[in-house]
DNA sequence: CTGAAAGCGCTTACAG
DNA sequence: CTGAAAGCGCTTACAG
């Protein structure tokens, strides 16, 4: 290994450079990097050769250009430190992965503005396609990037929009789900606990859930807070508990929201789960599952949602028009509800 | 809004095409969208006008090729899921976002080899840098992307690579501190829960700590897990609460097994904290801030890595050396570690 | 200030 | 199977 003597100044060998090395043309060194090529062995013996010697590494944005065919994919995330988005965005980057595909991600943050300049400078890239896993970017702005011809693939927004794909989850059929387990679980004083500015998939789950319990004569108690983290349960728990009206069943809108509110029932109000108070979560984030939660709750169907993103950036796939998917939320049992007499799998 | 009759098959507009509609060359549209243009308010009225109108964006890949010079930073990227990772990727596609930098992720998993091969498909998209967050990528590797002319920075590797940057964490200083806070507590008998397969960066954690330590006259009793996971964690616990010699103070390798550990030692042996037993983590993840967990830990610059590394990438330190640059972890003082007498901030 | 021309690194019909 | 040539969309000296 002999040092170096400069940093960063060497030149990246070129196509042309292995061809003058080899002693063929350019041409029959793209050849041998393209996958249906027609080289003979003896050229490709050459090629490979001189550009072992000069570590030569095909330019993927000048192929991408000159192919008219882009490979990456742009991903639009937002609160990348949540432990959901931070799960689906490992299961599609992998995946993507796993499809040769180059990811290219744009933190977003939650503000729409921002969010729209986002989405808007995805077209300079001209992305195969841009992966929206954040609520943030306006209909509006998705609805003017697939006007312009960018592939747009929604994932967990309820926003119906043309010429999209959407990839999201059945609520209604886990709300009514959830509901039922509220029931079976005796509780009859039941609350829901949300967010005060509600995307798409939030505003779903609300509905359905608060439409099923209705309709089994239930009024829910709806708190709605700032944002959905785990300090926000924790403020929707003491406002509910020490409230007019405390509630024996209480379904938070997410996972995070549930760790909270189960932290404070247990420790601020001596609560016993699931004997004094059945709590009910959404996502199945890795924290439900650990001891000092045991939520349950219903499982976000990441690797689904991965693999159907991934899917339908294949070439066939884009010749038929975009299939909306939607994919179903298990219930996962675990120690903060109880089961009830005719527990439901 | 007029529905659009095809999907995708909309040809973006190319400066070409804004040049015919302005009546002008295509240099003249380059250059107004070139920063330090040289265009008459006239000309340049013009261009503008009709790029709003073909719904021009200029092609960050041509210009990339043209320019000679790449935008992209790659950033290899592993275990995503866990908080830690998540968090750290947070920050860093922030301030890379701000800084008009696009961030390719590569998730790399932990195989070395798929890493390797990750790192060397870096090489394909002549980023301007490739940041590697993960353990994974072997020393070997780096150094050969090194020396093909690829500019690295490091985050949280302690390998000592030559032209690399290097951004890390001073863990001789908080090891030094974390011993203390142990003996100020009262504990005699100290257990370190680590991981067997050992990166650089837990490797010195373990280390320094051990020798500290020692140089107090304890022996840690250290208790090595196949990952560092939350189950992780419940395992150690287990194991040394079973033991032979039960701690009385407990220094986990990073928060997600100190979570383990704190379930388990309330849970399953009943044990009060910080009465019974003194639990230390390192990282300050979210969950070390929840009520259950109260977790006393050290905390990773989290921002600061993410602006060093983005400094890093200005011209103008691209000529000096590379030069090494190692971050404080402050303790962070919270519920499982009792304070002792004499505390140190 | 502006346009014609050459070049960035690659691919792909088109002849041979 | 192979090479010369044109083209992908952009930038940038070079003349004017």
């Amino acid at each position: 290994m002999k040092a170096r003597p400069y940093l960063g100044n060497i030149q990246a060998a070129s196509a042309a450079d292995v061809a003058r090395l080899a002693g063929v043309s350019r041409s029959t060194v793209s050849r041998t990097f393209t996958d249906g090529a027609s080289v003979s062995a003896d050229a490709r013996e050459k090629v490979l050769r001189a550009s072992e010697e000069l570590h030569y590494h095909v330019n993927f944005l000048a192929r991408g250009l000159s192919k008219q065919e882009s490979r990456p994919v742009c991903i639009l995330v937002s609160n990348l430190h949540k432990p959901y988005h931070a799960q689906l965005l490992d299961h599609l980057t992998t995946a993507l992965q796993l499809a040769q595909r180059i990811s290219i991600i744009i933190n977003v943050g939650d503000d729409p503005a921002a969010a729209s300049a986002a989405l808007e400078q995805t077209l300079n890239y001209r992305a195969a396609a841009t992966i929206v896993l954040s609520g943030a970017p306006p209909a509006l702005m998705v609805r003017r990037c697939v006007e312009l011809g960018q592939r747009v693939i929604l994932v967990n927004r309820a926003d119906d929009l043309p010429d999209v794909q959407h990839i999201s989850v059945d609520y209604e059929t886990a709300m009514r789900n959830a509901v039922q387990m509220f029931l079976r679980a005796g509780c009859r004083t039941i609350a829901l606990v949300s967010r005060a500015v509600r995307t798409p998939s939030l505003l779903a789950r609300e509905d359905q859930f608060t439409r099923f319990l209705r309709a089994e004569g239930i009024e829910p108690q709806i708190w709605r807070g700032q944002s959905t983290t785990y300090q926000t349960g924790q403020q929707a728990m003491r406002a509910l508990l020490a409230g007019l009206a405390p509630p024996d069943g209480v379904f938070c809108i997410n996972d995070l929201m549930a760790c909270g509110c189960i932290d404070t029932a247990r420790r601020e109000f001596g609560l016993r789960l699931p004997e004094d108070l059945c709590i009910l979560g959404f996502d199945d984030i890795a924290q439900a599952a650990w001891a000092g939660y045991d939520l349950t709750t219903f499982a976000q169907p990441y690797a689904e949602i991965a693999q159907t993103a991934v899917n339908s950036l294949t070439p066939q796939s884009e010749t038929m028009s975009a299939r909306d998917i939607v994919l179903t939320a298990r219930p996962i049992w675990r120690g903060t509800m109880r089961a009830g007499t005719a527990r439901k799998t």
